[in-house]
DNA sequence: GTATTTGCAAACGTTTTGCGGCTAC
DNA sequence: GTAGCCGCAAAACGTTTGCAAATAC
């Protein structure tokens, strides 16, 4: 993988973000730098990054795809009416890191990663 | 909300799937029963399903939205390898249960839910 | 010099929507 | 009878891809 002004603008503004911005949202911020960059061009660069393991993709429930270039270990919460996704960092005591930020917790989910049966 | 036909028969595959199926498996799968069914109609009764509580949306990492049909309480588990998700029900020792059925647990993310600061 | 990257535009796949006819109640 | 639902087809939307020019090394 080769340097590029492009590549670079779509990764720095990635990691500035904290709200998983979409490829569009991208787009938006990355104009502001580089005005004439294509949103093919960011779409090109976010699947090179996250080949790459500079970035990941954020499960969610949308039917557009959203990104995180924060890779540190933390925790996701989702606001039922807004829809945000907010980063929570802490190292000990997960509840009361949320309370001190204001987030009302209703309900978690646990969700499982590795390789399955037949994979295996 | 009126009775239909195809809502019921949407409802029916969904509750029966355990693979967590898109819009376009589903009407496959509804086909077989009501073959001149269209795909807008699974649409708008999955839509309608979604937003009356009966089914839920299942956050992934893909571009299709994937459904679910069991609103019971239970764990997903994603294979890294074929990005299958297994449900998994146990009542009380979550490791125990997945290595019982032979999924090899690489990590876990714990996602919370509720209200944010600025909604509440 | 050449292999990679870019901008542009067309293509593609998924989801939504508008419409006239049909159905449940 | 009428409000809600259907099938169909077009539109809308997010994402991917092909191409010739530009760029990094």
């Amino acid at each position: 993988m080769r340097s590029s002004k492009q590549r670079d603008a779509v990764l720095q503004v990635l990691r500035e973000s904290c709200d998983h911005p979409t490829a569009d949202m991208i787009f938006e911020r990355v104009r502001e730098q580089i005005p004439n960059i294509s949103l093919g061009t960011v779409y090109r660069n976010l699947g090179q990054l996250k080949d790459e393991g500079f970035i990941t993709i954020v499960e969610s429930s949308d039917t557009k795809v959203h990104y995180e270039g924060n890779l540190t270990d933390h925790i996701h919460f989702l606001c039922k009416s807004c829809h945000n996704i907010t980063d929570v960092f802490c190292e000990t005591q997960v509840p009361t890191a949320l309370t001190d930020m204001g987030l009302q917790v209703e309900s978690a989910k646990t969700v499982y990663y590795g390789l399955c049966n037949s994979c295996r």
